[in-house]
Formats: C-alpha cells, sequence, structure tokens
DNA sequence: ATAATTGCAAATGCTTTGCTTGTGA
DNA sequence: TCACAAGCAAAGCATTTGCAATTAT
C-alpha cells in the first residue's frame, strides 16, 4: 500500500498530487533501489507523461521530509529507497550490482567510539561494502 | 620530495611530463585531499599555463596507477589524496570539511566479516563518518 | 622519428531551474 | 481562488573527449 507514504505527506503538509502519489507508489513497490531514471521508467508505465523532473523534484522533496532516503553509491547516479524503520547499511555486488541491506551493531558502537576519540560528536555516516561472490 | 611519485611513474612506464612532475609535486606537498579544481588552483601557481583538462587526465592516470586514491565525499566533487601506505578512513567534520583519517583495526575485520557472512569476498569499502566537533 | 600528451573548446551525463500552464486544498 | 506543482527546454556542474599542435623517449 501506498497509503503509507501518503499518510507521511499529509502529516509533513506535503501537496499529494497524482505524480507524487505514483512516486510513492511505485518506490513502495520496489524492493530495491533504484536510481531517478530507473524510476521514471517503472512510473512511464503507469502514466506514460510524467516528466523526469518531477520525479526529481519529488525524490528530493520526499528525501528531505525524510521519507526516501539517498544513495550516493559509486556509479554516478544517486539511488533512493524508502526510509527504513531501522538504520542499515549496503553490501555491493560488484559484478551483478544487487544490493544486500545489512545492520552491525558493533560497527555502529565502534563508528562512534572512533567520533568520540578524536573529540567530535558522530552525525552521520556512510558504510558501504563492496564484494564478489564466493562460488562454492 | 616528488622523487617519490616520480620514481613510481618510473616503475610503472608512466611518461613523465612537465606537468605530471608538477601534479606530483604539488600533492606531495599537499597534505589534505583537495579537488581538482583546487589542485589546478595551486598548480597554476607554478605553472600558470597548465590546462585543468591535464590535471583531470593526470589524477585519473595516477589512480589508475595507484599512486592516487580518490575519493567521492558528500559535495559533489571528487577529492584525492596520495595512496597512503596503510589503508585508513576518514571521519569529516561537517562544519569545516577538515577530514581527519583514522584506523580502526576492529571495524575492519567486521567489515570482512559481515561480507562473508552473505558469502562474498570483500573487495573494497567506503567508510565515511561525519561529525561535528564537542565543544568543551 | 613518432607515439603519447597537451590545450582548448565542445560534448557529456546527471541534476536543477525558469517560465508558462495546470491543479489541489 | 490562488499558492503551489508539472512539463518542457534550457542551464549548471563536474568531468571527459576530439582534434590539432607539441613533446618525451
Amino acid at each position: 500500500m501506498s497509503s503509507n507514504i501518503e499518510k507521511l505527506c499529509l502529516e509533513k503538509g506535503v501537496r499529494l498530487t497524482e505524480q507524487r502519489k505514483l512516486v510513492a507508489k511505485v518506490m513502495s513497490e520496489s524492493g530495491d533501489h533504484p536510481d531517478v531514471d530507473e524510476l521514471h521508467k517503472r512510473i512511464s508505465k503507469l502514466d506514460s507523461k510524467i516528466s523526469i523532473a518531477t520525479v526529481y523534484r519529488t525524490v528530493k522533496l520526499f528525501e528531505e521530509a525524510g521519507i526516501f532516503s539517498k544513495h550516493d553509491f559509486k556509479g554516478g547516479k544517486a539511488r533512493y529507497e524508502q526510509s527504513p524503520k531501522e538504520h542499515h547499511d549496503h553490501l555491493i555486488d560488484i559484478n551483478t550490482g544487487e544490493i544486500i541491506e545489512f545492520v552491525n551493531e558493533d560497527i555502529e558502537k565502534l563508528q562512534k567510539k572512533v567520533a568520540e576519540k578524536f573529540g567530535y560528536k558522530l552525525v552521520d555516516h556512510r558504510l558501504e561494502l563492496y564484494g564478489s561472490k564466493i562460488k562454492k
């Protein structure tokens, strides 16, 4: 259901347009991390007239509202996902581009510790693992 | 001394031009992580005619030769440093842009473990901490 | 000598923006 | 109604590239 994201929009005072509903719907049905172009392609199947500029604007709007999360993985194009309830990091298959989400509390704690050791409050972080499948 | 980098070029069969020597020299005297534009500015003081295209080409060449390391921190512009002998990660001050290098073996090990847990060989990783100074 | 490199400007790829028309609350 | 959003094309930015002139080996 996209009512999920639509609810969030109402809460945040984000005006609900047809296009925004579509971006929300398509993203909520995507299990992966599409870039804007891919997202636009998927949405175009439901509304062939939607402009990619609108997708760019919406995706940015949703990100600023905390509804989407943006990732700048290697590759040059920003990729998005619905903001997850619990934080996670990413393991990226360098051969297929497939993305695996993972959580590791030990690493999280160590990161915080490192920052504090240097007199910093950890505000954000980026952890990406790039690997290739071990064939057995 | 830039003879350091120049030696590496000879070893790798990279032809040494005036411009490349300058890129090497300026980078070896930079303690920070300049982007291409900043690097070009610094080099221009020694050779006011060097083209930014050449700096782009050289920086990429050196990266492919393993002489420089490229980082895509938040901010949109790639930043470079001389490839360090031992690997390190970065803690970035979100207010000043200052970068602190750190090494944490525990995190390194855990990353490898995570990748293996999912059946992957860890080939590369990106770990960036973003923080703000704790005032005391 | 001659294959590789430079400088310049034009081209690229992703993303943003100005402007006019359309639309949700 | 009317402030805000969409669509389109043009603009922006970082980076790359084609080509003629120059240079390192």
